[in-house]
DNA sequence: ACGAACCCGACCAAAACGCTCGGCTTCTGA
DNA sequence: TCAGAAGCCGAGCGTTTTGGTCGGGTTCGT
C-alpha cells in the first residue's frame, strides 16, 4: 500500500467520473479540462482501473468510461492498489529467513503486515459513493451537457503543468500536516 | 502525507529505538545490523527526526540516540512526516484560482484536504508505545548487552541490500492486499 | 467514410529512493 | 593525551517512479 499523487489522481478522477456517470458514458476529455490531469496520463491510469474491472469502456464516438460497479461497491483501497505498484518494505520479502544478530525473529515482517492491513481496512471503508455524496453535498454544479454533436468553440484548453513529481509549493500540505 | 518504504524504514527504526532505550542511548550501527537498513541512510533517517526533535542524540563513544520524548507522545504520522517531503497534489497549489469549465470550485483540493486529515487523523491514533507494546507482547528478546568496552568479535555484517526502492518480490503483500 | 473516442507502446526529463563515500566534530576511557 | 567510538554532513550515484508526450492503432456512431 503505497500513498502517492498517482492514487489521489486516481481518486480525483473515479469521482468525477461517478459524479456524472449517471447519463452515459464521460469521455478522458471531460475528466482531463476538469480536473487538469494530462490526458495520456489518464489514458494509462484508466488502463489499469479498468483492468482491475473498477471501470467499463465503450468506445467509438459518445464512449467514454462508466464506473465497473456501483459506486458503494468501490473503495478508495480498490482504486490505489489498482493504480499503484506494490512495495515491500519488509526486507525479509516473505521469507522467514530474516533474523538479526541477538532476536531469532524477524520484526519488520510482522509489524508492516500489522500496520499495512490496517491501513488497507480504513481505506476500504471509505467508499467512492461517499466522497461522490460529500462533492455534491458541498454544491458541485454537474451541468455535463449531453453533448451529442454540439461543440465547436471551446478549443480544449490544454492542461498546463510541470512534470515534476510534486509542485515546489506544498503550502496547501502546510495548513493540513501537524 | 506520503507513504513509501522511507517511512516504513523510518518507524521500524524508532521501534527498535524504542525497544532498547531504556538504558542509555542506542547506537545507529545497532539498529542497522538488527534492521538490516543501511547505517548511513539511518544516518540521513535520523537527521530529519533530530530536527523534528523525535529523537535527542547523545555524541561521542557510548553515545547513540534516544527519544526526544515519551514513546506514548510519539505517533506514526509523526515519523512519516518527519522523514517525507510534503506532496501537493491538489493541482491548484493552495491556491482559489482553479476552476473547470463549467463548475466554478476546485473540487480536487477540498477532497484532498478532506482525506488527508483523515490519513493523517487514523496515524496520529497510532503511537510508538502501542507498537513497542505489541513487539514486546509477540516476545522480541531484547538483549542488548550494555557493551562498554567488550566486543572484538562480531565484525560488524554488512547489510546487504539492493538499492531497487521495493523488491522485485512482492509476496509479502500479495497476502495482505485484497 | 469521417471522426470521436478508447487503446497501446515507446520514449522522456525530472525527481525521489536507497545507498555509498569521505571527511568532520564531539566526547569517553584507558 | 589521544585513539577511537559515535554522531554529523554534504556530495554523489545508479535505479525506479512520476507525470507526461507522441504516434500510431482499433472501434464504432453518424
Amino acid at each position: 500500500m503505497r500513498l502517492t499523487t498517482k492514487g489521489r489522481f486516481a481518486v480525483t478522477a473515479m469521482i468525477d467520473l461517478g459524479l456524472r456517470s449517471t447519463n452515459g458514458p464521460v469521455a478522458l476529455a471531460a475528466i482531463s479540462s476538469r480536473q487538469q490531469i494530462s490526458l495520456s496520463y489518464l489514458e494509462q491510469l484508466f488502463g489499469k482501473l479498468r483492468r482491475a474491472e473498477l471501470v467499463e469502456s465503450t468506445r467509438g464516438p459518445g464512449g467514454g468510461y462508466s464506473l465497473g460497479r456501483a459506486a458503494a461497491e468501490i473503495t478508495v483501497a480498490d482504486i490505489i492498489v489498482a493504480v499503484d505498484e506494490p512495495i515491500d518494505a519488509t526486507g525479509c520479502a516473505g521469507k522467514e529467513n530474516c533474523m538479526g544478530d541477538d532476536n531469532g525473529k524477524c520484526m519488520t515482517h510482522d509489524l508492516w503486515a500489522a500496520l499495512n492491513t490496517r491501513m488497507i481496512d480504513f481505506l476500504s471503508s471509505i467508499t467512492l459513493k461517499k466522497l461522490v455524496d460529500e462533492q455534491t453535498a458541498r454544491g458541485v454544479s454537474i451541468v455535463e451537457p449531453p453533448i451529442r454533436r454540439a461543440i465547436s468553440s471551446a478549443p480544449v484548453v490544454k492542461p498546463i503543468r510541470t512534470n515534476a513529481p510534486n509542485s515546489v509549493f506544498a503550502l496547501g500540505d502546510a495548513a493540513l500536516i501537524k
